[in-house]
DNA sequence: CGTTAAGTTGACAAGTCTCAAGTTAAGTGG
DNA sequence: CCACTTAACTTGAGACTTGTCAACTTAACG
């Protein structure tokens, strides 16, 4: 998960389908992926990914670094939906959108594999276990935003901040960027309030009860989870066995 | 829009189908559609249709009634995800699921096509278009619940019902089932303030004074909007222009 | 007419937000 | 290498929104 240099591989050396959290594919689907592609971007830290009111013409895979989809009320009031890593899928719904939907930025810099979105009938048409597959990230997504709903609609603040750090820490490990128990944490704040429903302040407080609780421990930027137990059953948030993901 | 006596008709006098607001399949995609079905379903009033703690062997389409998807905490506070009416198609997460995911009740008695589960990949072989139709339902739920989570995460009590009552409203109206400005409108305040992430009593009173500023009319169980620019403008919800949706 | 679920209301407690004023950390240019 | 600037983080105080508790009313139903 290091950075490459110069951006993604072609598909078929993408050092991402070597991570045993992804499905394996056929090379004939491999083939369809590479020529559904339609080329790699590189998204500075802190820039927009999707406008939030213009539909993007393209769908985007992330390839490295971390990212959000947010929407903002008119007065400027921001929500942050889900963070997104390398391996998810993003755009799908503009795809099928009467119009806006959200937005997306990059945490990180990051760097995304492109796809032309007037092809996505294309490649159901094709391949259609692509397609489902597809599906299955569309779903995944969807669960990720429920349980979001459940903590911005039921958790208190400590409930919330322990369910969010338990699942940035387990998605994080999941595709193999944990280094000895500590995984890089780039989110300020501001970014785990507008996640959480919370006003920055509260939520500074909030953390700083679960640092002095010594739950977790944040340093340079990495952060370690110090008691998952009491941070599980604090934030209710048990973390299900997980299948391996499909890769588009 | 009314319900029909004996459940749901074979797929090809389904009374959905004439319904403008979804999309018209080829003879083909009807039988295929037909024979992918298993049957239909019946269930009442405030009971299960798919139980939070077991994965359900069949997917469906709500054919007639309100239901909606919920999940609770262990110590039993509960959240409503999103709510669903007819034509939109249930289950689906499950399947891609390690395993448990959200619970369906019925609001109203409600009346369901089912499908097996496991021939879903069949269908998107066999199928392709029909499989991104199902992409499409799942991308229109996913928005759905972004919109739930803009709510729960980001505005106060009044935006949050007056964001409600409109989506409700549009929802019902939008496949027919408003006559004369009135909707039929079976929820609880309880459902409300499950599905708003708030206090039942709070939900009470915050819906009592937009009643008495004349916004909106409750009476016998049917919902009129007096005023849909003022909750509009409250709720900061404004409904795009929308396309013919799939039905499965 | 009695029973039960749903809705209503007031008083008070608690959680969260806002405001305002720091402090720390990380650049950046002289 | 230091002074300056800026973004991020901290902290306390007080206001405000929302939650909890408890009692009561209304509506629906047998």
């Amino acid at each position: 998960m290091s950075h490459p240099p110069t951006g993604p591989n072609p598909c078929d050396r993408c050092l991402l389908r070597c991570n045993p959290a992804f499905l394996p594919v056929t090379t004939e689907e491999l083939h369809i992926i590479e020529a559904f592609r339609t080329g790699t971007r590189a998204v500075e830290a802190g820039r927009p990914v999707i406008e939030e009111d213009r539909p993007s013409p393209q769908l985007y895979t992330i390839y490295s670094g971390w990212a959000f989809r947010y929407k903002t009320l008119s007065d400027g009031r921001r929500q942050i939906l889900s963070f997104l890593l390398a391996g998810d899928f993003v755009g799908l719904q503009d795809e099928f959108a009467e119009s806006h939907t959200h937005g997306v930025e990059a945490v990180t810099d990051v760097t995304l594999c492109s796809f032309a979105r007037d092809r996505l009938w294309e490649l159901f048409h094709g391949q259609p276990k692509l397609g489902y597959h597809i599906t299955w990230l569309a779903a995944r997504e969807e669960k990720m935003v429920d349980d979001n709903l459940v903590t911005a609609g039921r958790r208190n603040a400590a409930e919330r901040v322990a369910m969010l750090l338990m699942h940035l820490y387990r998605r994080a490990e999941r595709i193999g960027m944990a280094r000895e128990g500590w995984v890089q944490f780039p989110f300020t704040q501001q970014h785990i309030a507008d996640a959480l429903g919370l006003s920055l302040v509260h939520t500074n407080k909030t953390l700083r009860r679960l640092q002095q609780l010594r739950l977790y421990k944040l340093d340079g930027g990495w952060l370690r989870i110090l008691d998952p137990h009491a941070l599980q059953t604090l934030g209710d948030y048990f973390e299900r066995p997980l299948l391996p993901t499909p890769l588009i």
